[in-house]
DNA sequence: TATGAATGAGATTTCATTCAT
DNA sequence: AATGAATGAAATCTCATTCAT
């Protein structure tokens, strides 16, 4: 079946451009990122990213959900790793520390369409948002400490619970924190966060590390 | 005899030019914002504005220190004026609703400035950042409670109260959140954070609150 | 597939350029020449002369070359017209008149290069000198009256060749002489030229003219 | 009487202007030139300069007069200085290359008006060729080996021996020969144009010279 | 007379997009 | 489907000149 290998190549090359142009949109802006160079470095044709992508707007919107999709799969990872709310919470944190250590180009596409002037991009990159927040809303739902909440006070509270992770990390790495040393504030974000919430599981994690 | 220009004239076109320009590249960015409109916005002619400014990044950058200012002594205001450590942190979280809520525009800008790809943008605002830190950071010292802290563990409180505050009430507005719900959510953020941070002060400030 | 395009058209629309900057940096000089009227009078969008000069500065430079392969052409085609000496030097002459007459486009842009402040062009234009000074100073190398000459003595006398030539014609042109005019000075130019150079070839020269 | 006080102030800032237009002008072009840049360097205000010069082209031309009369001067007195035609010939050629080493500024700015696309600029710098031929055509009217020539031949040999001295040494200098090789070759020069006139001076002149 | 703040026309260059092949 | 030559809108910044003081 011809048409299987043709849709093969079609979406292995949707995918090059999106990779490359995240780096781009990443490195320089999406006003100073130049469509030309994207397919340069795709080894296609000006013209062809026309074929794949209506114009530079929704080149990228699509990497945006391209970026996000890869994201969420860690953090949805990073919650359901652990056994207690402590060990998720750190397992969280790291991998907020990961992804801006090592994607800190998708990092920075998603903090600049989150707080950029684009309303489109605003909204892509905050229905992401909104999808960190349920994860962490799910978590602290299961949680027995948090079973007395409302919805609208657990919403909330993963909100404050992603502030103080991801934002944290932003705002760290912004400053100058090495990678090393945000890693080893992880308990203490999660202890912070336990006792934040008052939940009883935190006294818990702290006699987990031997306080 | 050359032509007296009133010092105040040049002040005050100065500042109108800047207002006008935090407006303009708050609302479309730093690439999207015309000189040439914020020229005429501020009623002055197309050439005038390169006799108070070098260039377009120039004035970028003084409009950002400009807001910078502004903002500080806000927070700086609500940092010193309370009793208790909570609430001067409702104060804090308060004051950050109400910047985002009626300086939009600054907001954006400095976000944008914060996450963008500019490393000039970036450093300036990462000065500010700073100077946030360091303000809530002196406040955590004062309070008995983190007289234990050495200065690097301080610091890393600062960042997370920080984090719970402004960061919070950025993504809460770009999830949709309106300024009213928010305002009414600064004791359960205060208490977050006093819970978080360990302290004594917080059953007092939950008492206070009449819990 | 690539839309194949015409290497032959391409060419076409590179002289085509090439000509129409010429007349324009003669008109105007190169300050006042203004690019999107050349593109306007070749028949091309204003973009379309960026895909074949990189700036206004390459294409002014291209142009200069153009031109003065062109002159070399004829020079050099004089230099090798005629038997003897004498015949070369009016031939030489009456090729610079011919140019200044129907050339005064490239003559313009040539001088002005020559003597004006831009030292990139100042050097592309002397580089032009030199080899019209090498050419005569072949010819009168060939000549056996002025084989004794050292080379420096060579070069000095092509140099007074060439100015009682080039800069003859065209000081004689800025100052309203016709064409005609100048073409009937053609043998006293020669011999003015030979007897200066004290060859025993001028008599014969004098006596070819019947005088 | 103050009025005459006034008009030497004035006439002094007049003529430091025009020095220093002579240089901005020589160094970048016409177009390049920075007429408030001329103010500054000259001590004066942006305005006052407009009390002075009309406008930017006129302070140009003004200017080439200015370097003009001084340039002729030099010339006059060379043209009057020895005793022999031969004499005078290197004088001329020597005040020539005199002042291409030391006023290249002037020259500079002479041969792009003279050569340059501006007419008026042309027509000025014309006019003071014109003074140089009318200069040398009468020297050598008063030589007696020309006595037989009518006005147009001796137009014409003026002119021949200006290109030979001046166009000569500015090509030179274009080519890179320095002044101290320039001035050794005045003799070569000189008796170049005595040969080529055929005036019998011309070996009389090589005895003086001890030939 | 002298000043210099203010003005605004003007031109190069970039780059997203089109479309003939 | 793929290509890339061609297009032209758009915007920053300069600087000669004016004119209120």
């Amino acid at each position: 079946m011809p048409k299987i290998v043709d849709e093969q190549t079609r979406e292995a090359t949707r995918q090059r451009i999106l990779r490359v142009a995240a780096s781009e949109f990443a490195r320089l802006g999406f006003e100073q990122t130049n469509i030309n160079l994207i397919a340069e470095q795709a080894g296609i044709g000006k013209g062809t990213i026309y074929l794949y992508f209506e114009n530079k707007r929704t080149l990228f919107l699509e990497m945006l959900r391209f970026i996000a999709q890869a994201h969420l799969r860690e953090i949805r990872a990073a919650l359901g790793a652990g056994d207690s709310l402590r060990q998720r919470l750190e397992a969280l944190f790291l991998a907020f520390v990961r992804l801006a250590e090592q994607e800190s180009d998708s990092f920075h596409v998603f903090m600049s369409a989150l707080y950029g002037v684009n309303r489109i991009f605003q909204q892509e990159a905050a229905a992401l948002l909104r999808e960190y927040v349920a994860a962490i809303a799910h978590l602290l739902a299961e949680s027995r400490a948090c079973g007395a909440m409302n919805v609208s006070e657990l919403e909330a509270s993963a909100l404050m619970v992603l502030s103080v992770t991801e934002s944290y990390v932003l705002a760290a790495r912004v400053l100058g924190y090495p990678a090393s040393v945000l890693a080893s504030q992880a308990g203490a974000v999660a202890d912070f966060v336990l006792h934040g919430l008052g939940t009883s599981d935190s006294h818990a994690g702290e006699r987990e590390q031997g306080k």
